[in-house]
DNA sequence: AATTTTCGTCTACAGTGGTAGACTATAATT
DNA sequence: AATTATAGTCTACCACTGTAGACGAAAATT
């Protein structure tokens, strides 16, 4: 393993990641804004974020023209396995079992999920 | 539901509600700072994070003679619960087979992970 | 050409969390 | 009694995150 890639993103941080990983192409600062408009968040405030991440090394940002374009370093499936082993790591103390159970208790699976979380065990052993 | 209980706990914090937690009675902070002592925080650190767990509603404390020995009002239970839901909302869109599918991704679950979750899903439904 | 709109850049401020020193009061030892 | 150890309280500092205003340049509109 690398001398560690420990990049926290903050949660307003991450409704911009979501935007940006969910553009094919690289993507406008315009367009992001637009996309997170519901959050009401203001132009430089979102802009703040676009240049926090681009410090932290989880997305790389060219200027095309007048505007700025923005491609993610960090895939989203890299970010969710890494924030499922930081809680499993420091809540649940390693134990999947007990995260599992605790999705269980809040109620958070539906019959559909839990069918469909046989497919994936059944599949996989 | 009441008008919210978003209490946040920082890493550090957490640590030593794991040692509250872990312990059946209440306990004076020396103990607390023993149990904690392989972080090499100074004993005010320690003191700091529990001010805080207190004034955050986490923990109940009352003086007995010269030392102060606190309760957990947040039990882990709870906590683990509101963190699963948390990552499950912000991270995972609500999606808990893409949750459980991250963990095996991360190869965090071994066989015997799996064995106990199949049994865990044959159980519940 | 003059004006307005669109963007990027810089600076700032408050809240939270990690970290701890200074100060004080009380209890335990010598 | 004098000294030392123990434990609580206060204050502070920095990094990170959410939030955004002020400024300036370039592009679009009138």
């Amino acid at each position: 393993m690398s001398t560690e890639n420990i990049i926290t993103i903050g949660e307003a941080e991450l409704e911009v990641m979501k935007v940006i990983w969910k553009s094919k192409d690289a993507i406008s600062s315009a367009q992001i804004c637009k996309a997170v408009s519901d959050h009401g968040w203001k132009r430089t405030t979102v802009t703040t974020f676009l240049a926090r991440l681009v410090e932290k090394g989880a997305l790389s940002a060219e200027k095309i023209g007048k505007s700025m374009y923005y491609t993610p370093i960090i895939t989203a499936k890299q970010y969710k396995k890494a924030q499922v082993k930081s809680l499993l790591k420091n809540v649940f103390d390693g134990s999947a079992q007990d995260l599992v159970a605790s999705l269980f208790e809040e109620k958070a699976l539906s019959d559909n999920d839990i069918a469909e979380l046989k497919a994936i065990f059944e599949k996989k052993e």
